[in-house]
RNA sequence: GGGCGGGUACCGAAGUGGUUAAACGGGGCUGACUGUAGAUCAGCUGGCUUUACGCCUACAGGGGUUCGAAUCCCUUCCCGCCCA
């Protein structure tokens, strides 16, 4: 396998290949831009597949180049949006960008990195300047974009400030002379309107990398906190471990390719185990989970999570931890003031629905009549529903 | 500037004077089943109350008509399309 052709593994769009790979193959040191995003400051493992991607370049002795977008954060990137994404503050995106760092250095090496804002070049940026940018594209071009064509299909509105995402982003590529940039394949548009900004600026026209955009856990859309179907980078080895085993089972391939470091023979080897039944999906899906904890955590932490989660999923054991909630004292309760107590249930509404739904237990046994009133001992355990524990501390 | 069409619950979308807390679909929650999930089936999906088809809040905002309005009228705001 030569050079170019490991670093490029598992890459979708790549342009200009041949001229990428040949300086690769060289061994020339590239500035690799990519740009952070910090409208969404928490890091999932949709994230995380540029991140790794990173990190083998950095590895390699290239330059990850984090481009913090703290111009057009505040735009809000049309890509893949039905809808204009909200306007963020400065202090918000100056906030955002710093948590979303912190996560990522967890994986990228702090001190190969180059990290530039974009307030560094737009933040004095005059109208002559910027009209010299906006004489790059014509109307037309810009439009041709999937995301906008579709919005105007569908008689939704966009934003004129929208057409200038591409715009800014590729004046970016300029500002920091980049020699290759990396993006989702969602960001295809935006990464070749780079280059077209590069020439216009009389520069040499960058190679442009697009790696997967990760299926999140409802195995349909993408990986998106909003869209609740992310496994957070900061959440808790247990979390993690849960929310992986709830992908359905034809991802389990994928996210192994995407998200670990498993080799092509390995990954044919589960293929044909769970076509040929000999790999129960289950335990390929708890191997999956507990290495890619094991690489947001430890290892440790890793078998910990899968162990805990077998313990309470196959065995139907209590969790090992359960949180303490203080409850008053009282000789007894109103089923449903207790779920609110407790932090079960938002409204005695909501309590009510759930005590006849049969999703309560306290101490084991099933409270279905929420016109019973109940007593709570000290160490009281309730349940709700299949993952949610509390013990009560009258107090 | 002119014409037309819109703004309904988390989302999409019905409803065009009364039995509408608002059909239907999606999503979410819960139960059964399981391999944890998915698929499947079932229930729930504004709040409050001694749970009662009782009360309160709600169909962009405000005002009005009416015994009664998401539904009719006036007005303000917002969006889309077409023409200029």
């Amino acid at each position: 396998m030569t050079l170019s052709e490991r670093l490029l593994r598992g890459v979708v769009n790549c342009e200009s290949r041949e001229h990428l790979s040949e300086r690769l193959d060289r061994g020339q040191q590239l500035r690799i831009k990519f740009g952070v995003d910090p409208s969404a400051p928490d890091l999932h493992l949709g994230h995380l597949v540029p991140i790794r991607f990173l990190r083998r370049w950095q590895m390699a002795g290239h330059l990850p180049v984090l481009v913090i977008g703290d111009f057009t954060a505040r735009i809000g990137d049309p890509t893949g949006r039905s809808a204009t994404r909200p306007q963020l503050s400065v202090e918000e995106v100056e906030l955002n960008a710093q948590t979303y760092l912190d996560q990522l250095f967890a994986v990228l090496d702090q001190d190969r990195v180059e990290v530039r804002r974009q307030s560094e070049w737009f933040g004095d940026f005059d109208l002559v300047a910027f009209l010299k940018l906006a004489n790059t594209f014509t109307v037309a071009q810009l439009l041709q974009r999937n995301d906008f064509d579709q919005r105007m299909r569908a008689e939704q509105p966009i934003g004129l400030h929208e057409l200038f995402y591409p715009l800014l982003q590729g004046y970016d590529s300029v500002a920091v002379r980049a020699d290759v940039e990396l993006g989702g394949t969602d960001q295809l548009f935006n990464l070749l309107r780079g280059r077209d900004v590069q020439g216009a600026y009389g520069e040499a026209a960058q190679d442009i990398v697009t790696v997967a955009l990760l299926e999140g856990l409802d195995g349909e859309r993408k990986m998106s906190k909003s869209l609740g179907n992310a496994v957070a980078v900061a959440d808790s080895a247990t979390v993690q471990f849960g929310q992986l085993m709830s992908l359905p089972d034809r991802l389990i391939t994928r996210y192994l390719a995407l998200l670990t470091d498993t080799t092509g023979a390995e990954l044919e080897e589960v293929e044909r185990g769970l076509e040929d039944g000999s790999l129960h999906p289950r335990d390929a899906k708890a191997d999956l989970a507990e290495e890619v904890v094991s690489s947001l955590h430890d290892r440790l932490q890793g078998q910990a999570a899968r162990e805990e989660f077998f313990r309470v999923h196959r065995d139907r054991a209590l969790p090992s931890r359960i949180d303490e909630v203080v409850v008053a004292a009282r000789p007894s309760w109103d089923l449903r003031e207790l779920l609110v107590a407790a932090g079960m249930a938002r409204s005695k509404s909501e309590a009510g629905r759930l005590i006849q739904g049969g999703a309560v237990e306290l101490d084991g046994v099933r409270l279905a009549d929420w016109r019973q009133p109940v007593a709570v001992g000290p160490g009281a355990i309730l349940k709700v529903g299949n993952r949610r524990v509390v013990r009560l501390r009258p107090g």
